[in-house]
DNA sequence: AACACTAATATCACTAGTGACAGTTATATT
DNA sequence: AATATAACTGTCACTAGTGATATTAGTGTT
């Protein structure tokens, strides 16, 4: 089990992520604090539990913020900045790519990753092919194109090793 | 580029990363404050750049704990009790783990479906592919026959097309 | 030896997370 | 209608990050 120190201050979301998080749910409709939590429950099937002290200052921040409006019942929806904010993919994008970048890059964390993340990745792709058909051929051609360009990477590695080991012979 | 807030309060690594980081710097050898701020730069490629005011509070919340010992020049080294945090692999693991779980269910899945999960696994595999060097034989197999599954179905969804366009002439 | 300069260390104010708990509001029961 | 209870909201103390700034220690110059 996860040690007494990390399920006390270790975090299941990076930071800033829930921000985005936030306004992507006001931006399709109007929620109560208590909605937004148990959403995030629900959506990350119990794995992820903001807490109060998480959602309610945060609420508070946007709202000074301008990002988002209360209509009623506390009930808070994102204003046309916030929208703005919610829709910026590429910060939200960032935010794990960066924290990824290092961690591969950093320590042995990189190594005894790599395995995992191929799982990771062989199950993002499954859910993407049960959806081949809901995407357009633009969209499957850049799936494509990737899958393709990943196989060149591999291929070119072999290669590589092959010279190597000619060349020692 | 990065907005101005993320790049003020988002975060290269995820929450309790850098204390297993320097848990295990300090098990090689004796370091400074500097000298391990400086060291995550180098092995990050610049991308972490942990600042003091996470190095030095951190120092003195391992040396009350006991998990480290000030050894001269302002030098510490992680105790007995300290290498056992460090190895605990399983944490740290549990640390990544944890926050891609969460991200690849809670993000706008549903919505956007294909193209946001093409750019997921596009950041993951490129992650991935400037790591080949450190994937084992046996992973890098794993990760090719993925490639060539996915390939496959794209090619496959599209005989059927051509078949369903056929059969409507 | 006194002084300026530089580099390392420490501290500060801030945001974003955590859980625990306090306060408030709504609802149900009698 | 009054009150008990439950649920939602808000706040607190904490750790872990961020950058900026203050303090301290060491070093070179005259």
């Amino acid at each position: 089990m996860l040690s007494h120190w990390f399920s006390r201050v270790g975090s299941s979301v990076p930071r800033g992520f829930s921000r985005h998080y936030v306004l992507g749910l006001l931006k399709e409709q109007p929620m109560t604090g208590k909605e937004i939590m148990d959403r995030a429950i629900y959506d990350s099937d119990g794995k992820w539990r903001p807490s109060p002290g998480l959602i309610y200052p945060m609420l508070g921040r946007l709202l000074e913020d301008g990002l988002i409006d209360e209509v009623e019942n506390g009930r808070y929806r994102t204003t046309t900045s916030g929208e703005d904010t919610a829709a910026d993919m590429k910060s939200l994008h960032n935010i794990v790519q960066k924290q990824l970048d290092v961690m591969l890059r950093v320590g042995n964390v990189g190594k005894f990753m790599a395995f995992d993340l191929i799982d990771r990745v062989s199950a993002i792709g499954s859910a993407l092919s049960s959806n081949l058909d809901r995407m357009t051929e633009q969209e499957k051609e850049k799936y494509k194109e990737f899958l393709l360009a990943e196989l060149a990477k591999l291929d070119e590695q072999e290669n590589i090793n092959q010279k190597v080991t000619l060349e020692q012979k």
